[in-house]
DNA sequence: CATATATTTGAAATTGAAAATCAAGAACAT
DNA sequence: ATGTTCTTGATTTTCAATTTCAAATATATG
């Protein structure tokens, strides 16, 4: 699964005539064997402590890249901090978000997804994307407060 | 209606031993007056025109007091750009954003409301707040492109 | 293999929104 | 009126993100 998004890329990046390099192998093998939800500044100190080389702009920049290329998606929360989470296979889902220990739970739901089709026929808009996101604290969270 | 949101910010005000200001007058009454979903630059640059001396840090202040007091809501939308709506008794919508002319367009939908509460009640979640942003383009923006 | 050219990188500077700082000014209780 | 405390606004700071640009690197070509 991980090859294959690799396969991915480098058939995106060869379209695009984008070179291969060394930072952007790194970057995305560290992007890939992370856990989904990443922050940029996670990702960044986590591939510096092996590769300290590698800078700041070209992990936000090659980040930008994979979202270009369908492997990663932007989720903007509350908190002022870009994460990126994976993709897979143009599926969809939303964000339980945990004010108390920052935990983020994903959940799907065929029919708010439908239900927001119809909303937006009934604007006359079309619909690119959305965002579902529900704040609140999660059962740990509860328990412990 | 203006006024009764006047006299419940000056309620919340007396409560927090708040004092009565001149700056505070002029922005609560901008506020009030202005449509829908102010950025906080566009209120204080309105503001700015008949009242030069209003400071930026001032409209900024002001308006988390304004939620504080129940009489707006942040809206993060995903241009890195707080704006303020009006809150009008506990009542709550979503929103359609236009990516082509940056309207706003408010809705609510009952079933998507249950349905949230039913999926946080699955994973032991208290829901303290939600976010629901369909973007996109309106109808408009769709016929000219 | 060498070289030319075009892309990519990374350190540093810049941006833009929001918050913090703090002296001067204003509100309020007495 | 006066002293205390709060509020203001110019400025600085913060922080994430982007831009800049010279140096480094990848790739195509001879």
């Amino acid at each position: 699964m991980i090859l294959e998004k690799k396969k991915a890329f480098n058939a995106f990046a060869a379209a695009k005539g984008l070179r291969s390099t060394r930072q952007r192998d790194i970057i995305l093998d560290f992007f890939l064997s992370t856990r989904q939800h990443v922050s940029v500044e996670e990702l960044y100190l986590k591939i510096k402590a092996s590769h300290p080389g590698i800078g700041h702009a070209t992990v936000y920049r090659t980040l930008k890249l994979f979202t270009e290329a369908g492997l990663a998606r932007e989720i903007l929360l509350n908190d002022g901090q870009t994460r990126y989470e994976h993709v897979s296979a143009g599926e969809h889902h939303d964000h339980l978000v945990c004010t108390g220990c920052n935990a983020i739970i994903e959940f799907e739901d065929e029919t708010i997804e439908k239900l927001q089709k119809e909303i937006a026929l009934l604007h006359g808009f079309m619909i690119k994307s959305h965002k579902l996101e529900l704040y609140g604290l999660c059962a740990a969270c509860r328990a412990n407060q």
